[in-house]
DNA sequence: GAAGTTAGGTGGTCAGACCAGTTTGGTTGT
DNA sequence: ACAACCAAACTGGTCTGACCACCTAACTTC
């Protein structure tokens, strides 16, 4: 066996437990003792492991409790991460850069498989309440019906948040969206978002 | 302080004193003897912690040397995510199309940027060596002049070889797709990826 | 039956021990 | 003087046992 180290042994052995035992998200794992049992390692080398897939974000564990599978999210994972990578100016200008050109993306995907209810949603959304751009966009991806997307999305907007101050635009930015998407014109979207959230952050370069 | 666990906490001293001492890729990191006197805590937290840096693949053990900072890359992690998150049909049709997306993107920024010392270099990868479709996307993503793009097109690509075998194309798409690249012909690069590529991609579900 | 208490289980952390590699510098032999 | 060798002093890798803080459930008490 190449992996001469224990504790990615057992990240591969905790997967294998989760498989059988037919583990899903939100169940708890069997204790730290018991799997330094089971896979005869020391409880260190368990807890190694099990850090690590805390840190990813894959396990969350309680004091008292014990540790439990998660559905697949960031926690801090994302800051730490930004601070390790994001800390020139080039970093930052290929961030911005990719932000702009995958919203876009889904902006095109989510305007042709825009539907009525979806639709009637994000009007509610708008017209009720005071939208950030955040959220509101967040509905644009969601909008896309590809989780993957949703996910990347998140993770470039996390990061873009540690190096940006929040933007706002006027309700006129949301209303033509919104309408542009009604209208499945995503020539129509994607202008506005040229003339909106391009223009905007090119200018606080 | 709200971060009660001490493996976090040293994950941001760890990353203060890279900072502060300017270390860089390549350069050793405190000893983790060095590290658990240094900040008042057990050796075994720094494990922890270390640990979870590893898995992200920022830092690198040598046994008997020491613990080295490096560049920003994949390791064990896409593996091991992988196989945590794509275990439904549903994520596998996502990541295709989020995949798909993402490389048509990247062609057509690539070829608006692309410049003749990198055709050249294309050109010569082409013609000389038996290229595949890997290596070759991988150039054209890198002819984006945006590493983070690299980054994240390497990161679909990996879990894609998770659930998806390798492909081949014949000589005719490289040197077409090369053409068009030369030509700065975005329409026609992407008329030719959807008749190669998506085709290939879609009749192989 | 309800409230309070206790015992056992869980993660969180630490200290110490030992092993297994690498590096370094001194010793030895020529 | 030079080379080969070897031992000491690092490094990470792992295990063990101990203690703490916290939660839960079962038991006791009223």
């Amino acid at each position: 066996m190449a992996t001469s180290k224990v504790y990615i042994e057992i990240l591969w052995q905790i997967r294998r437990i989760i498989e059988e035992d037919g583990l899903q998200a939100g169940d708890r794992l069997p204790s730290e003792r018991e799997l330094s049992d089971r896979l005869q390692v020391g409880r260190s080398s368990v807890r190694e492991a099990l850090r690590a897939l805390e840190l990813l974000g894959l396990i969350e564990t309680r004091r008292g409790e014990g540790t439990f599978i998660k559905e697949f999210g960031d926690h801090q994972l994302i800051h730490l991460l930004g601070t390790f990578i994001l800390q020139g100016k080039r970093e930052k200008d290929d961030l911005k850069e990719t932000k702009i050109l995958f919203e876009k993306m889904c902006l095109s995907l989510a305007c042709m498989r825009m539907t009525d209810e979806k639709w009637q949603k994000m009007h509610q959304i708008v017209t009720e309440e005071q939208v950030d751009y955040e959220s509101f966009f967040k509905w644009i991806v969601e909008a896309t019906d590809n989780y993957l997307l949703l996910r990347i999305w998140l993770v470039l907007n996390d990061f873009f948040t540690c190096v940006e101050a929040d933007v706002s635009f006027p309700s006129s930015f949301y209303e033509g969206m919104l309408l542009a998407l009604g209208q499945r014109q995503s020539e129509k979207a994607l202008e506005l978002y040229e003339q909106f959230v391009v223009q905007n952050l090119s200018k606080t370069k």
